[in-house]
DNA sequence: AAGAGGGTCAACCGCTACTAC
DNA sequence: CGTAGTAGCGGTTGACCCTCT
């Protein structure tokens, strides 16, 4: 319903076609400026704030209307938020096509999803005091045996230098690399039987991580899925599944299940995450805490 | 089929920065 | 330098749509 002020008679509300054409035809004339002229020419009863915003996110002819985020647009909102905190316009930049409003929209979208599942995930895990499980279960295809145990059941100093670089990720051959990754609690026992990788976590390893004690709950899961996410983004990556012999490719304790894998965590519950579900909600927020900033915008190609 | 819940999007509001006078 | 007007930005809200139960 539209609304109007009562002194000034100023519209708000949606905005009609016919309005978007005067503006549209004010700014071919004018130039995308002098907002507020177009309410006192009486072109429109909006503010020029308004008129503005309605150019800036709806007008524009450059604007990727009506097209979802792509894997790499997300990347690189989560790279740079990570670098320039909430600032949208600035982030906006570096996305031809998206407004800050996009980028914003979409944050709060993924923030909200994170927090639901950071929520869920830890009141079914709040009942288990030290102990979680999760399963995994592959895809036939998937040779098991190849997977062997990670031995980070003790808490030494070399052990703890293990983990921190115990995390894998792609360099430009999409090989397997190792790579410092602070943020995985990685389970204690990880054993096969059949097609069931099941990894036991032991949460009263407090000692190794105290400053991530928030997360010796159960999504310890989806801190590993964080790599798999980036793994995924590689086509050939992902075409690589279906190869028998793709596992061959990683060192212990990575182990990458297909995208169709369910994985289960137990932690005196019954919950089924789905791996896809998983995957496009992660990497986490403070993923790219870690890494080098990014090269400034001159550098950009 | 209907209601609940969640996600997305458009638009507004309040604040700050900038600019002209 | 101070002030008023304007532009821009980030946070928030509400409507709408979709999915699930």
């Amino acid at each position: 319903m539209l609304q109007f002020d009562e002194v000034g008679e100023i519209k708000k509300g949606p905005w009609k076609a016919e309005e978007d054409e005067v503006l549209i035809n004010h700014v071919k004339k004018y130039g995308p400026r002098d907002w507020s002229s177009i309410r006192s020419k009486g072109l429109l009863r909006r503010t020029g704030k308004s008129c503005r915003l309605r150019w800036v996110n709806k007008l524009r002819p450059d604007l990727k209307t009506g097209v979802k985020f792509s894997a790499e647009e997300e990347r690189t909102v989560i790279d740079l938020q990570a670098q320039f905190g909430n600032k949208w316009a600035r982030i906006a930049t570096y996305l031809p096509g998206r407004t800050d409003n996009d980028v914003k929209n979409f944050w709060s979208s993924r923030q909200k999803r994170l927090a639901r599942i950071l929520q869920t995930s830890s009141a079914s895990s709040s009942t288990n005091s030290h102990k979680s499980t999760v399963q995994v279960k592959a895809p036939a295809f998937l040779d098991l045996s190849s997977v062997e145990a990670p031995k980070f059941s003790s808490s030494t100093d070399e052990d703890s230098a293990a983990k921190s670089q115990a995390c894998s990720s792609l360099d430009d051959n999409d090989t397997i690399k190792m790579v410092p990754f602070q943020d995985l609690v990685y389970p204690s026992t990880l054993t096969h039987e059949q097609n069931t990788l099941q990894l036991d976590y032991d949460t009263s390893q407090k000692k190794l991580f105290p400053e991530q004690e928030s997360h010796l709950s159960f999504p310890q899961i989806p801190q590993l899925q964080s790599d798999f996410s980036l793994a995924l983004e590689s086509q050939d990556f992902v075409n690589r599944l279906g190869d028998p012999n793709f596992l061959d490719e990683f060192e212990p304790p990575c182990f990458v299940p297909d995208r169709s894998c369910q994985i289960e965590g137990r932690a005196d519950s019954n919950d089924t995450v789905d791996l896809d579900t998983l995957i496009s909600d992660f990497p986490p927020i403070d993923l790219f805490d870690d890494i080098e900033p990014l090269p400034s915008p001159s550098e950009w190609p």
